[in-house]
DNA sequence: GTGAAAGCGCTAACAA
DNA sequence: TTGTTAGCGCTTTCAC
């Protein structure tokens, strides 16, 4: 048999023969308050164990000193990463953070808003769905004059501060690698056009190749689905084409990892015949052989950045009476055995 | 500038001439109340924007539907995936998710804690940190009367309902898998003795020996640190023994990647010369060369029995007034390229 | 420096 | 079927 504790501020003030409204000012270190009461009172509550109740604390100040994040899955590395991120800076601003999971499906965009409206936290953080059509359920959040931060995959249209980072540099970056390894003949192994950030990391891969006075070949340019499985198609084509290419840029790290499947069971040496190259640092890339030579995303400091737009801005006052920012952060190569032939 | 809507339960009363009573009894869907009334609340609350204001209704219920639910990292693979189970049952029940991490330290297990209570959440469920040394700060929780339920990583001391996979099978069946496949000299890389599951782990492996009338060789025993690191090691120090294994059964996923990366160093045909088999079911295990046959810890069972645990304790009555529960799911072996010799 | 009183938005017991 | 009233636990204004 458990006995149940409800100690609140009442059952502190009793204990003193006080009154609540000065157990309350001596726990948040209100200045009017005498050393004397000030000492009793944290005595008191530390004797009966008292907790503050959020609840009752919330719904008399207005705020709940909770942020909402809607992630389309946890179990991309790149998400949970940026977590971390948002998670660091909450913490030292004393705020708990509530994830929401959308599945890539807008329905579960939906239903994240709408818990975290009804939970009344105080501004929202978000990166967009890859099905997300439509944008317009998060006018919402923003209707309801809740701050709203996108990150990574945003809507320029939504008309609110976001964090990203600059895909076509990490793209250019990536190419001009393979170029610096010696590499004539390379191949882009590409993802949707209309998802903006795929079209613009082929433009920094076409842009990268024509700095370099190197020719934009349609031979070594193959479009597909963004997954292992699409990766290991557009290989095996690339590789029944005329031209084959000494060196891939793949669109992201899953896609580069289906063509290393594909070169691999072709018995084709990498890097030394093909050097590879992804983007996005998923974490097998370190544990493949060869280890995949990626894009960073910086994904520690997408988080936190986002985060500090929040409070920044909410601090500043009315969070939307701002001209709307987008920060852009550099991504970071990193070099490993899958494009390094020195 | 963007008008802030704040509507309560009053606005809709006001607007119809009637009270917050009544219109909160047509929206909870309560059965003393007309068709006509009904209608007109609900139209009236979708024309304003109505949406309930949750912490509002927690205190008044006491009650927050929230579960809070610490794991050790986002990060591994299997807590990801638990906590994607816990999810399933918890909206299942209207239920809200409130995750922190512990980064597998006591402190932040501690402030986890502290964080859940003032929040009022209505049930923690949790898996203990590797640091742990005591877990005394978990019977604060119980003290308080709100449920725990742990699982994976328990502590039968605390006296709570608890879900776990059963190691010993997971590791009977390994072995027996890699003595079905013909190997005669099957090694096991182990962990830390005193942590429980790899002790049960490493009594799985001997047992499955001892049953098929083979010796258990010390010289095809080592134990080492759970990791990539560890694993190399391990494996290279077996390698330069007298006896050398045909098949290799590593406590852990990670434990088993180090391992493949030393036979292939050594240039050892993976499974051809040694079969190889780990444990966890990590998202790597499948991109890699050979992908990594292992045992799967029934994540998403494992998180839908702990919520559901929580659930039907709490309906039942007082949670901790009932005998307390051990859940122990049957692990899934994944015979994938590793250790298929066939 | 402390107390009294009100109210955040909701729900439930009771009354009508 | 609906209204009245009270109160969940906290904070803050206004007195004193």
């Amino acid at each position: 048999m458990v006995p149940i504790q409800k100690v609140t501020l009442q059952d502190i003030a009793k204990e003193l023969n006080t009154t609540a409204a000065t157990v309350s000012r001596a726990l948040s270190g209100h200045a009017a308050i005498s050393a004397q009461t000030k000492k009793a009172v944290l005595q008191a509550a530390k004797r009966l164990n008292y907790r503050p109740n959020n609840i009752a604390s919330s719904l008399r100040l207005g705020k709940s000193r909770i942020i909402g994040v809607i992630i389309p899955s946890a179990e991309i590395n790149f998400f949970g990463s940026v977590v971390h991120g948002i998670e660091k800076i909450a913490n030292e601003n004393n705020y708990t953070v509530l994830l929401y999971q959308s599945n890539e499906l807008v329905d579960f965009e939906k239903k994240g808003i709408e818990t975290f409206i009804r939970a009344r936290v105080d501004g929202v953080l978000a990166s967009i769905s890859k099905e997300s059509g439509s944008t317009a359920h998060f006018t919402e959040i923003k209707k309801r004059g809740v701050p709203l931060v996108l990150f990574d995959r945003v809507d320029d249209k939504l008309g609110v501060p976001s964090v990203v980072v600059d895909d076509y540099l990490g793209a250019f970056k990536a190419t001009q690698h393979l170029i610096d390894q010696g590499c004539t003949r390379i191949a882009h192994i590409g993802g949707q056009q209309h998802v903006q950030i795929f079209a613009q990391r082929f433009r920094g891969y076409r842009d990268a190749l024509q700095r370099n006075s190197m020719d934009v070949n349609e031979e070594l340019i193959v479009i597909g689905d963004v997954s292992i499985e699409g990766g290991r198609n557009c290989m095996n084509e690339l590789w029944q084409r005329q031209v084959k290419p000494d060196g891939v840029f793949a669109v992201e790290d899953f896609t580069a990892l289906g063509a290393m499947q594909a070169l691999k069971a072709a018995s084709v040496e990498i890097p030394a015949e093909v050097a590879l190259i992804g983007f996005a640092n998923e974490a097998f890339g370190e544990y493949i052989t060869p280890s995949l030579s990626t894009v960073d995303q910086q994904t520690i400091r997408m988080g936190e950045e986002a985060a500090r737009l929040f409070f920044t801005r909410s601090a500043a006052g009315r969070f939307y009476e701002q001209p709307s920012q987008k920060l852009v952060l550099e991504p970071v190569l990193l070099y490993r055995k899958s494009s390094l032939k020195n």
